[in-house]
DNA sequence: CACTGCCTTGACACCGGTGTAAGTCACCGT
DNA sequence: ACGGTGACTTACACCGGTGTCAAGGCAGTG
């Protein structure tokens, strides 16, 4: 009598019961605001007692639009996914969105065309782009094209505002680098990422604008370059320690590097912080695990991507909020006094 | 003339443009055997000029099932869940379904009125549970209320197999124990995982199996408990390392402990494994990053993961595949022999 | 040549919501 | 008494697919 057969009221049902049209029925839902209090209240009831919930499929199908936000992401760093996708539940909480996830491989030729199946069949309401691949504008034409809204996170403005959610990583390593000269060190070797990611560009030229401003000239000898991967931390931190002198500081521009570099100056029998000082940059779990505890910079990952979320569902009050993020030096035991 | 304004074609579209009913176009899709080649070519065609790609909303409310697959978690370790996440793809791709992520709170005392909200609204094909919430049984019984089917995550078998994915964590222990023994260690101490989660109660089991097994007696001194975090093993290495005699290795729960137990060892100046042996469990990335790597026990999420997505999207196949998982012990250097 | 049955296709209702335009009713001014 | 007004409410088409069932074409059969 109440409902059909098996199945969950839905909007008939609750009508029905209460008497009422179901584009009434919708209004209560959508909490029209010209409606008599008396039917609201009536509904209302119907609808407690019923447990009615909306289809989510058919309102998105009268709508045409959905609720569903898409993550595109194919970073490595578990810990940075995971950051963002709380970030963007913790903005979605309490709306009728929902997360879906989707990683891809970045270095397989058919990306775009895996990342355009995927819009085209799911019909997303809007998409995230996490870097790496928030720094390819193919991509970003992409979404464009299929008018998928679409936000990127990045570490330096990329797109326009309303794309763009931005942590600013040449000036955070610029700050990191001047905490170490501040320290006393004048040599300071730098680990870079790997060609191609903004990012690595980015911390390189936050790396050089402070030994510009603090007039040290640059020396490739100490300088070199990894994939944000340990093993070519470990490779960068014995190819800086063998040049002479040899560095009394190393900034790598990510902490599984820096771990690298760490584990290559035990290899040589050096102490940290006594014989070098390492700054890293991300604040993963890594950071506070490893001995000693990593100095590094953390960039509010949580934070950007609740940000970026906000821009997707609801752009007004994303213009009440600041599209640009600043990072923190996490001081910890990795950085002595030269 | 192809489409109507500015939207995406549909299956009218291609009725029209193909001369035959909507009917035939979605017998077309659907791959339907009983249909003349030629007019599956004839629609073909057009479907291929227009791009079209059937509308999933639709579909799920003529259908009334979608294709989203949900995962809930409240698990802390982002290495596991990102591992799952890309299991749980793997076993998507190239299907229509997708993958939505909900993180709940496993302390809130709400959290089943949150999950029941998420089902209830999102009504998705299916869910995975992840521990440490796939071992509350309260949390299956509502999914089994609600109709949605559901796949848990755990360490050991504890429903029934068409909706269970188990490794066996009380053997994988007890080998690492036996491992230990057979390098020449008797007194072994233990970290125990948190009271209430599952796969604590496991590993200490295997714990105890491998003592008995060798007939070694138990020793309260060398056994404490933390919560899976670095601080807590801290701690419960300080303790033990306290202990007289003091062993001569440590199983840790997890690696995370087993990082804290090394962190301990070395505030008393003692050397790993020289002086003291540590495993681990899980295989997360600190394992192979901090110094000495960490001598651990690697459980394969993805493929669980992989074969839990399986039995949600395609039962039949799953019966093909297997439900439970071995753990390996990976030897890296932080155990030496005694 | 009418009858039967198979193969293929189409008409139409339906899934559960929303938009639009039209309808009802009490109240108002003239 | 009558048209006008504003506040609510309803009927009905529509979103874009799928299920049901009937119909058309055609070969085989008696």
């Amino acid at each position: 009598m109440k409902k059909s057969k098996d199945g969950k009221p839905t909007i008939n049902d609750v009508a029905r019961l209460s008497g009422v049209s179901k584009k009434t029925v919708s209004r209560v839902i959508n909490r029209s605001p010209l409606l008599n209090d008396a039917t609201r209240e009536k509904v209302e009831a119907v609808i407690a007692e019923l447990g009615y919930v909306p289809n989510p499929q058919a309102r998105a199908l009268a709508l045409r639009r959905n609720f569903l936000i898409g993550l595109i992401h194919d970073n490595p760093n578990a810990q940075m996914v995971l950051g963002v996708q709380e970030g963007i539940l913790s903005a979605i909480r309490d709306t009728e969105f929902a997360l879906v996830v989707r990683p891809v491989n970045r270095r397989s030729p058919d990306m775009l065309d895996d990342v355009r199946a995927f819009l085209e069949q799911q019909r997303l309401f809007g998409v995230m782009l996490l870097p790496p691949i928030s720094e390819n504008d193919a991509l970003a034409e992409l979404c464009e094209d299929l008018g998928v809204t679409y936000v990127r996170m990045g570490s330096v403005q990329l797109d326009e505002d309303e794309h763009m959610v931005a942590s600013n990583d040449r000036e955070a390593v610029s700050q990191a680098v001047d905490y170490l000269i501040g320290r006393g060190h004048r040599r300071i070797g730098f680990v870079a990422g790997p060609e191609g990611f903004r990012s690595a560009a980015e911390r390189s030229l936050g790396y050089r604008d402070a030994l510009e401003k603090a007039g040290i000239p640059l020396d490739e000898a100490i300088m070199a370059e990894g994939n944000y991967t340990f093993e070519t931390g470990i490779a960068a931190g014995k190819k800086l320690l063998a040049a002479t002198p040899r560095p009394s500081a190393i900034f790598a521009s990510n902490d599984e590097m820096a771990a690298g570099v760490l584990h290559a100056a035990r290899t040589l029998g050096l102490s940290v912080p006594e014989d070098l000082s390492i700054v890293g940059f991300d604040d993963t779990a890594i950071a506070a695990h490893i001995w000693p505890p990593l100095t590094t910079v953390r960039w509010p990952i949580q934070a950007m991507a609740r940000a970026a979320a906000i821009k997707l569902i609801d752009p007004a009050e994303a213009r009440r909020q600041p599209s640009h993020f600043l990072s923190d030096l996490i001081e910890r035991a990795s950085v002595a006094t030269c």
